[in-house]
DNA sequence: GCACCTATTATGTACATGCTTATTACTTTT
DNA sequence: AAAAGTAATAAGCATGTACATAATAGGTGC
C-alpha cells in the first residue's frame, strides 16, 4: 500500500538528500511542499516535516513560511564541534592527565582583558594561570580571568586541586558564550610554560562565558605545538 | 486550565534550562521522565520530547532509552560552527574578494597526501593551488588535491575563473567529511604566497570530503596571520 | 556465581487532526 | 501608480494515540 519504504523520517531524509545530491533538485530550487511530499512518500506530513526541518538546521535547505522550501544555494555547512574539555580530551586519548596551578591572584586586569570583561575601572578580578599535562608533557596553558562580582564564590575556591575549568563547569550555571579560534606565535613566557620554542605556532582558543548581561570569565587556552582540533560535517 | 505557561516546546525548554542552570537539577542527575514532565507542565509528551531532544542534541542532556534522561555531567557543549566559504566570508566582512590560480596540474600526489586520499600507487590526481584575496591582500592559500577517478568532470573545469572550492560545491554532491583545525608555521613557500614572514603562525584547516567510500578531495587552507574563526555556544 | 531469558520501562517514532503564524499574492483605495 | 488592506498558503506547532526499540532488572536453570 502506502509503503514505499519511506515510512520513517530518516528514510524520507535520505531520499531528499539523494535528490539534492543527484541534482534532481538543484541549489536554489523550490522543492514540493510538505503536503505533496507526504502524499508522494505515503507518510504523514509531520514525518516529512521532521526530515526537512533537520536538513534545514544543517544548512542544506532554506525554509520560510508561505514561501516554501528551497535547496540552499550555498550549502554553508555547519559543522558540529565538541568544545574540548582538557581533562576529558586527554584521558580519552589514553594519556595521563596532570594539572599544575602556576598563579592565582586577585588583581586589576590589563587593558586588553578589561575590555573583554566589560569591567569598570579599578575592579579586581581573579587571574588564574595553569598548565594541563598529558603524560607529564605540557599539553595546554590556561590563562583565565574570573569576574568576582559575578562569581563571588570563586574567591574561596581552591584551584590547586581542581582546575578552574572544572570548578566553573560544576559550580556556575552559564548561558551563552563566544569562542574564537586562532593561531598565535608563542611568546617567550608561554614558550617557557609549554616547554616549546619561542615563536612556535600555537593553536589558541579564546573563550568568553556570560550569563545574562555579565561576563563571568574569559580564558585563553594555548595548546602545545602539534595540537589538532577535529570536527565532522 | 492546563495553561501553566508551558504550552510550547520553547517554554518547556526554557524551564528545563533554568532548572539545570540554577542547579535544581545538577550535572549527572536523573531528571523526571517525559510522562511526568508533561503532566507537570500540562502539555503533551511530544512537546516535552521536542524540548528535551534538542537539549540533548546540544549536549546538555544525556538520554538513553529505558535508562532515562540525565543532566550531562560534562556539559561538553557542542558549538555550531559555520564552515567558512572563503568568498562568502570575505564579502560578508565588507571586503573585496579576489582570486588567483597559481597552479593546476594532474600528477601523482606525494606520500603524505596519497594516504589521505586512500589512492592506489601511480594514480594521478588534480593538484590545484590558489590564493584568495580580501581587498587585494592575501587572505588564504588553498592547496587542493582532487580525485579524478571520483570526480572526472573536474579535469575539464576551468579553475582560472571560479575557485575549486566553489566549483566543487556547485558540481559535486558530497556527503560526509572530516575537518581538522591546527596552527602551522608558515613554510617559506607558503610565506611567499601569503606575503607574510616565514615561520608566522597560520591558522590552518585540513578538510577531506567523501562520498560513500571514496575520497573526493582533500584540501589544506592556510589563512594569513591574524585570522580568527568564530563560533557560538 | 554465571549464563541465559523475559518482563518492564523510558525514550523514540509515526500518524491524523486541527490550529497558528509568517509571508506572499491579490485586491481595493487613494 | 503607490499605498493599504485582505485573502490564501506553506511551514510551524500541539495533541492523543499507538506502536517500536533499546536497555535494564529480575528471575530461572545450571
Amino acid at each position: 500500500m502506502s509503503h514505499n519504504g519511506f515510512n520513517s523520517w530518516q528514510a524520507v531524509q535520505e531520499e531528499v538528500l539523494r535528490r539534492i545530491q543527484t541534482h534532481i533538485w538543484k541549489p536554489g530550487d523550490l522543492i514540493p511542499h510538505e503536503a505533496d511530499l507526504s502524499k508522494e512518500f505515503g507518510c504523514a506530513r509531520a514525518t516529512v516535516n521532521r526530515a526537512l526541518r533537520q536538513l534545514a538546521e544543517e544548512g542544506l535547505l532554506d525554509r520560510k513560511r508561505r514561501a516554501g522550501t528551497r535547496v540552499a544555494a550555498q550549502p554553508a555547512r555547519k559543522a558540529k564541534l565538541e568544545i574540548p574539555i582538557l581533562r576529558t580530551e586527554i584521558e580519552e586519548g589514553g594519556m595521563n592527565y596532570g594539572y599544575a596551578l602556576l598563579s592565582c591572584k586577585s588583581k586589576a586586569p590589563p587593558m586588553s582583558v578589561k575590555q573583554r570583561l566589560q569591567s569598570a575601572a579599578g575592579e579586581k578580578h581573579l587571574h588564574v594561570v595553569a598548565i594541563h599535562y598529558a603524560n607529564s608533557q605540557p599539553f595546554a596553558c590556561e590563562d583565565r580571568w574570573i569576574n568576582l562580582k559575578a562569581v563571588p564564590r570563586a574567591e574561596s575556591a581552591n584551584f590547586e586541586e581542581v582546575s578552574a575549568n572544572e570548578w566553573l563547569v560544576n559550580n556556575i550555571p552559564f548561558e551563552r558564550g563566544a569562542i574564537v579560534f586562532s593561531a598565535q606565535s608563542a611568546s617567550s613566557r608561554i614558550a617557557k610554560r609549554l616547554e616549546c620554542d619561542e615563536g612556535a605556532a600555537l593553536f589558541t582558543i579564546d573563550r568568553k562565558t556570560m550569563r545574562e548581561q555579565s561576563v563571568l570569565t574569559v580564558v585563553q587556552i594555548s595548546f602545545a605545538p602539534g595540537y589538532q582540533m577535529h570536527a565532522v560535517l
